[in-house]
DNA sequence: TGAACATATATACATATTTGAATATATACT
DNA sequence: AGTATATATTCAAATATGTATATATGTTCA
């Protein structure tokens, strides 16, 4: 509560922290890039390549959005040589995901 | 399919208006100011200058992020008089909020 | 060590988004 | 009609975002 004295019922108020982390978090599932990036994600883990490959992005595309999601912990990877196996590490989000793509698929 | 055969697993894609209207969606809940509007909605009905003045936004900003939230059906008004009273339109999409918040206020 | 490969980063640029100020519209009331 | 109130719209400015090109970093293996 940011106010001193309230009258009556009040409002609960959103602190920073949570408007912060809720707004990045739907940020990151709000680009159409991303949305696919997460999704081939969710079905196997791929590498940057792959992503690349099979989504006809550029590599350079795919690392950057790639940071954005490691960022938010929303991805992860596993190395093997020289490659990086990226797969998901947020499972509310990935959950939230597959819900609202269903919701939206069902009309 | 974008590919002519396929070899092994095929891996579902998303297709372009699932992918229009998820990323809208969440386009939608990735700003600060729309998430705050939203979450006051969640709790009662409000017209537009008493989200503006509980919130501390103009009211022009006010009446444009309820013209992106009603473009996307996310919320709806009723009138009364000069005033207009909005609440929220689309229960998928606020079920989905409050999970978020949830999630992140439990770190 | 150096070549080959996979990934990451930096920069630049175009586009999209958000906000604010001013103005317009709509409704109610006298 | 005119006035008051509530909301919407228009337009400009600042800011944020996404992507392409080029370059750098890091890893493996000969």
């Amino acid at each position: 509560m940011t106010k001193g004295t309230n009258e009556g019922f009040q409002f609960e108020q959103l602190d920073e922290e949570t408007l912060f982390i809720v707004s990045q978090t739907f940020k990151a599932l709000g680009d159409p890039t991303r949305i696919r990036i997460l999704y081939l994600l969710s079905q196997n883990e791929h590498s940057v390549n792959d992503i690349a490959e099979k989504l006809s992005l550029l590599q350079s595309t795919v690392s950057h959005q790639l940071r954005f999601l490691k960022n938010l912990r929303l991805v992860k990877y596993r190395r093997e040589g020289t490659t990086l196996y990226y797969s998901p590490d947020d499972n509310h989000v990935m959950d939230v995901l597959q819900q609202t793509i269903n919701h939206a698929q069902h009309h």
